[in-house]
RNA sequence: GGAGAGGUGGCAGAGCGGCUGAAUGCGUCAGUCUCGAAAACUGAAAUACUCGCAAGGGUAUCGGGGGUUCAAAUCCCCCCCUCUCCGCCA
């Protein structure tokens, strides 16, 4: 969320970036309710002024008759204090939800436009992979490779729902393993999250598990708790400081975070509808940084640095994407995405999301109250907060055995999962 | 899940209705002393919100939320968390 302070006083450019980002949102509202808000507080807080005032009176007062009255008058500056109360809370509510739907500033060198083409390609790695045979997709070289049984998945969890078998199992633990050590070479500390997290955390990273809509809802709420399962890591190592304020000497922290990740994927019916690449649940590492403001630009191209090293190790052909205004999420100031050529997705192969890498700047931190310090500075400030992919594991395993097939039907496994796996080559059983 | 104990400032730890934004110790910072340091001594130091051009006020905060009271860190209720013991379990 942003802060009233900061949009009272760039009311203009708050309003275009809602126009840019292609939403509706009352931001001279957030004014409205500011003054009101403010106003009713410098009441509230003059009664209390009184109410001290009077009270340290009271134990000096010797005249019983004088005493008894100032405790009545006492008792009704509470009472009024008290409505005045009641009605503040009413209105700093009304202003968070108002808050709550003003996205997050966009970096003025983010692309503007309200589609998917007006997404920016900044790189191009790799070549999109010709083939000298009609190449499989990842369904159908599941079946036949046998690593992967979508029946068995919906029959005991429903559609979208999937087993890993053989080296598809082996293959998600390896890239796992692979992501792991990657990042804490490159210093990340590793973590493995709780897969389930309350509901104010999620709304604190930008989720919104109460939407009136379910058919809006992203995630799964947990009956009878206040808990949902979580649909990506960020959501449990953002909540992981919470409350706290960080000491910048410390700062960046990063960690690399894996968890399983449960989507509803309501809003996407009949989309990717079969095999890997949308499903209900999977297993995700994640990057994810709290640093100080100065450093969160350099923070999220290293993001992208080390999510390009992951793919360019596993030997993928991707493009990278700098997301245009329409596309950014609520919470994003800027994100990159790299896709990942899949030659069986599409009729002659495209491009697939492999990874997706977003500067969230204040806007995570704010809600989920994450301040940080420094040695000798006063006060303190909101952390910044930034994500990354660093392998989806379902969707690296579409790219690999798309781009790794072979005319006699066979997956080349990529050289940095070998070791894992104990083998080069997935043979037809 | 059951029984008990407890959650106070950076940490440790007192306070158990008003004089407590909070003793004391440690740590931190500044000063005195010193060639420099240590020790000793002296002093400073929370956060948020809000009013004000500023100087400087005010309000809130002792795990969180309610309540009693003129007045709550202190009393009552609910919740969360930690520890110990028991149960259960991978």
């Amino acid at each position: 969320m942003l802060d009233a302070a900061f949009i009272r006083a760039n009311l203009e450019a708050v309003k275009s970036n809602c126009k840019n980002r292609n939403l509706v949102a009352d931001v001279d509202k957030v004014i409205v309710i500011d003054d009101e808000r403010k106003k009713l507080l410098s009441n509230i807080q003059a009664i209390q002024q009184k109410q001290n005032e009077l009270s340290k009176l009271i134990p000096k007062e010797k005249d019983l008759v004088i005493k008894q009255q100032l405790a009545g008058e006492g008792k009704s500056l509470r009472e009024q204090a008290n409505a005045m109360e009641a009605q503040a809370k009413e209105i700093e509510s009304n202003l968070k939800s108002v808050l709550n739907i003003i996205p997050n500033m966009t970096h003025p060198d983010a692309p503007v436009g309200l589609l998917a083409e007006d997404n920016k390609e900044i790189k191009h790695w790799g070549q999109p992979r010709k083939f000298d045979f009609t190449p499989k997709d990842h369904v159908a070289l599941c079946d036949s490779l046998q690593l992967a049984d979508f029946e068995a998945g919906a029959s005991v969890a429903g559609q979208k729902f999937y087993y890993l078998k053989n080296e598809g199992a082996l293959l998600e633990l390896a890239l796992v393993q692979y992501a792991m050590n990657t990042l804490v070479q490159e210093g990340f500390i590793p973590v493995i999250t709780p897969d389930l997290a309350r509901i104010e955390v999620l709304e604190g990273i930008g989720f919104i598990p109460r939407d009136p809509d379910p058919e809006k809802r992203q995630v799964y709420t947990i009956a009878d708790t206040d808990l949902c399962l979580v649909a990506t890591a960020e959501i449990t190592l953002g909540g992981m400081h919470r409350d706290q304020v960080l000491d910048e000497a410390n700062m960046p922290l990063r960690y690399a975070g894996l968890s399983h990740c449960f989507r509803t994927e309501a809003g996407a019916p009949g989309k990717d509808t079969r095999g890997l690449y949308r499903v209900h649940q999977f297993t995700k590492v994640e990057m994810f940084a709290f640093c100080t403001p100065e450093q969160a630009e350099g923070i999220h191209l290293d993001i992208l640095r080390i999510e390009e090293k992951i793919f360019q190790g596993l030997g993928l052909c991707y493009r990278v994407i700098d997301t245009c205004t329409g596309d950014l999420g609520g919470p994003a100031y800027r994100k990159y995405d790299l896709e990942a050529w899949m030659p069986g997705r599409g009729k002659d192969g495209d491009y697939g999301e492999v990874t997706s890498t977003s500067n969230c700047t204040d806007y995570q931190s704010r809600r989920l109250n994450i301040r940080s310090k420094s040695q000798g500075q006063k006060g303190t400030r909101f952390a910044y907060t930034l994500n990354g992919t660093a392998v989806a594991v379902t969707r690296a395993i579409v790219a690999i055995l798309e781009n790794n097939q072979q005319a006699d039907g066979s997956v080349i496994i990529p050289e940095v999962l070998r070791p894992m796996i104990g083998k080069d080559r997935i043979v037809p059983r």
